[in-house]
DNA sequence: CGGTACCTAACGTCCGGTCGGTAAGTTTGG
DNA sequence: CCAAACTTACCGACCGGACGTTAGGTACCG
């Protein structure tokens, strides 16, 4: 890898998915990327800032690739199928990026934290609206969309975490179940009990 | 509290929570408890002895709880209800220590690790077998059950995570709505895609 | 010759953990 | 019945080491 700073990041994303971001020290980083710990800062102005930095970029990347795969499509449950698939494959591709981004939130941070947040916050909202449009044409269930939300999105997120790429499905299957099951809970009448009655 | 050492357990399940594992200093839990460091030690070998304490009983108070919810009940459909809304109830009730069990895994010493996921597997064998009885008298859809099972878990933990005593919903609805949603996945003939077929 | 990209060396701080001690309560034995 | 011996539950002081970070220097490159 010719780049130094870009040969941190990949050391960092994978000494903080290994063994979390509070346990991995700047000298592992350093040693992992072949130069000294000191002059990490030179590239970075503190560790915290390597974290917030790679959080970011999965952040704005993660809400990039969902923009792009829905643009120009118009019906709903056609852009909620992209939506589910979109994410899963972000999450199957960028995999130790994502386990980062949803564990170590408390590395960074108030502002940084803050700013993730809203980034994340950004990113649920397209899945609520997609979910309060389909329900309001009568595609999609009436329920709790910011509940339905997390469950879609959690549930996915957790697949893509269990994910092996030796193991018996391929990215493909998992997008494809994931994607089917998520629409069969949204036009199914029990997904209507997200509203909360008993 | 009359016992210190539930007190020192009751303050460092708050301060994991809180902070995570690697962030909470043995200073900080003896600061909580009213007492010093050193004190800590008569009560406990090291600090991850304290979290291994915390995980291990949990996880037994888990598969206690399922097993004690699940005794008598024949019927498959209904020994699945009852373990969703067990698992539900358990994370809602204790969620910061079931936070912390998921969570906090790499703290412990490999043997401790070893022992925590034997627990965390049992538990999940529960599941698995109650899907594969199910799909074998038709009941349920045939699925892969492993995956099966972690969807269910993960959906439901998750759910809990997120839910705060204050917020809009019961911890008698909640359980009520995950409950009839996976049997809704478990029976709705889409979720036979979580076999891997496109 | 000036900036880029690194180095060696060191700094102060905080961490988990240990040590010896002690006050108060409990058990034991003459 | 009481005093000696032991136990329980804690304390203050103190390790050695690792941590994130900084200062100052240097080799290479255009």
């Amino acid at each position: 890898m010719a780049n130094m700073r870009e040969t941190i990041i990949a050391v960092s994303i994978d000494l903080f998915h290994r063994k979390g971001y509070f346990a991995t020290s700047v000298s592992d980083i350093a040693r992992g990327s072949g130069i000294q710990k000191a002059s990490i800062y030179y590239h970075f102005s503190s560790k915290e800032d390597l974290l917030y930095h790679i959080m970011r970029a999965t952040m704005v990347d993660l809400n990039g690739y969902l923009t792009r795969n829905l643009s120009g499509i118009e019906d709903i449950e056609a852009r909620m199928r992209v939506a589910v698939r979109s994410h899963v494959r972000f999450h199957l591709e960028r995999q130790k990026e994502n386990f980062i981004a949803n564990s170590e939130l408390r590395g960074l941070t108030a502002e940084h934290f803050r700013d993730i947040v809203t980034l994340r916050d950004a990113y649920e909202q397209v899945f609520q609206q997609l979910i309060r449009e389909g329900a309001s044409q009568g595609t999609f269930v009436h329920g709790d969309a910011k509940l339905l939300s997390y469950a879609i999105l959690t549930l996915c997120t957790a697949g893509a975490a269990w994910y092996k790429p030796e193991g018996r499905l391929t990215a493909e299957q998992i997008s494809h179940i994931y994607e089917r099951f998520v629409i069969a809970g949204l036009k199914t009448a029990d997904a209507g009990l997200f509203q909360g009655a008993p």
